[in-house]
DNA sequence: CGCAATCGTGCATAAACGTGCAATCACGAA
DNA sequence: TTCGTGATTGCACGTTTATGCACGATTGCG
């Protein structure tokens, strides 16, 4: 693959993902972009001349950087925000996704490429306002009584609007996953969505913070042979993640 | 075969090639169309001299085209949340709203009150989530293909789950308004959406920021006499309003 | 304090750039 | 047809930009 990334282009997607992340790593982005550090070093130092980022010692930092938030919240949106970079990098070009409720997914559709003719289809309304207006993506919003807890639109008319479309990938929100049984749900209207989702889709993502590997919930929901793929952190024991591959469940990791 | 690409067509494709990626590279658009880099580099100085992309070392760039949907939002914001205050005020208690798509309808939601069981229809991700987790709310999305341009769904699909409701109040965007005919939209869709709703409501209220009282669009959309209810700023002039008076709208002021 | 990572600077190289110029070609006027 | 004109193109040349590496200084951390 002819790597043609134009320097101006690697300039915008630097400060794309920082004001996406609060903050770069300048190591992680010459891995990322296959040139030097140096390069880098220029870039990032190009952006804090213009003002656009606050110059630190390895990376740099967004410059309008707010109030520093609770740690365990801020460190838990890192991960996610990492795990959803994992997950946006299964997504093809001209694909139609489903996308479930979720902060997790929220922060999947944030970080979803641009100009790659995406179809994102969600019933969360913060989902939607992700992508909208972002070029290269249509949206298409599923209807319905938004259940306050789940930020999403559930119930008979949700999933038949759902039902309506052929979808290449989808996105369930995961409350808890096992290697056995696969997908479990607490609420059984949120259950009927997600199975409705997944049927409709080609394939599956699961993505899933630590704590839902060890969860437990109500509502079983989908066999573990329907997940295609699972996101987990890079920190995860592989002890645990075995069963899962030999479940024919391809386990991916930042 | 000497492959006859016209330069006013070759620039038209490198166009859409820009707009659909994002981004062109130079060398690769030579190859391409089988010309030198000069006569490249030349295409896209033209573009860039006419505003359609930003010219940069190694390609060129789609210009930065800020969508005008978040600049809809703050521009007049202090005069737009004086107006939905208003408007707010004509909500009762334990009613339906539909409330359509617009920076004005926004900041409508926002200034709802909590705890009076209001229930909000609506085809605008960000005015479900202006209501959306706040105690005393009911959301119900009404789904469909978002158009990036209004921030909403509209459609036929949008339009008939709209019909499946009957609303107290309806708050349809305002394009343009005069008290002969009343309510003008500029899409076609968008349009037959707006209908649908005031149809399916009791009470029409229209919010109306200065311009959209001397405004023209192109599509008529309702009747002066399906409008129940008309907000104005406070230094409107008294004259433009007396005809709506007469009309029989009542007429609020902040 | 010591060590490793990171940083800034200078330099060489390669790629891309702008400009000027000549060749080519379509097209209308003579 | 013949000529002239303007548009378009490719090439040569000097300039600018981007990159990676070397080297020494600085910073963060134990």
């Amino acid at each position: 693959m002819p790597d043609t990334t134009l320097p101006r282009e690697r300039q915008q997607l630097i400060l794309d993902r920082l004001r996406r992340d609060g903050k770069v790593v300048a190591a992680d982005l010459a891995q990322e972009f296959r040139v030097s550090e140096d390069s880098i070093r220029r870039d990032l130092r190009d952006l804090a001349a213009q003002g656009l980022c606050r110059r630190v010692y390895g990376g740099a930092l967004l410059a309008a950087q707010v109030a520093p938030l609770d740690e365990r919240h801020h460190e838990r949106a890192e991960l996610k925000r990492s795990l959803a970079r994992v997950a946006a990098g299964l997504v093809g070009e001209e694909q139609i996704l489903f996308i479930d409720a979720g902060s997790t997914n929220t922060a999947l559709a944030r970080a979803l490429p641009e100009h790659r003719g995406l179809t994102v289809v969600t019933n969360a309304p913060d989902v939607a306002m992700a992508v909208l207006g972002r070029p290269g993506f249509d949206v298409i919003l599923l209807g319905g009584r938004v259940d306050p807890r789940i930020g999403g639109a559930i119930g008979s008319r949700t999933v038949r609007q759902a039902q309506d479309i052929r979808a290449d990938l989808c996105f369930p929100g995961v409350c808890a996953i096992d290697p056995e049984r696969g997908l479990w749900t607490f609420d059984e209207e949120e259950t009927v969505f997600k199975q409705a989702i997944i049927e409709a889709s080609g394939e599956t993502v699961a993505i899933a913070t630590p704590d839902k590997l060890v969860a437990s919930a109500t509502h079983h929901t989908a066999p573990i042979g329907a997940i295609t793929h699972l996101v987990v952190a890079a920190d995860t024991d592989g002890a645990m993640l075995t069963p899962y591959r030999e479940a024919g469940v391809s386990v991916n990791m930042p």
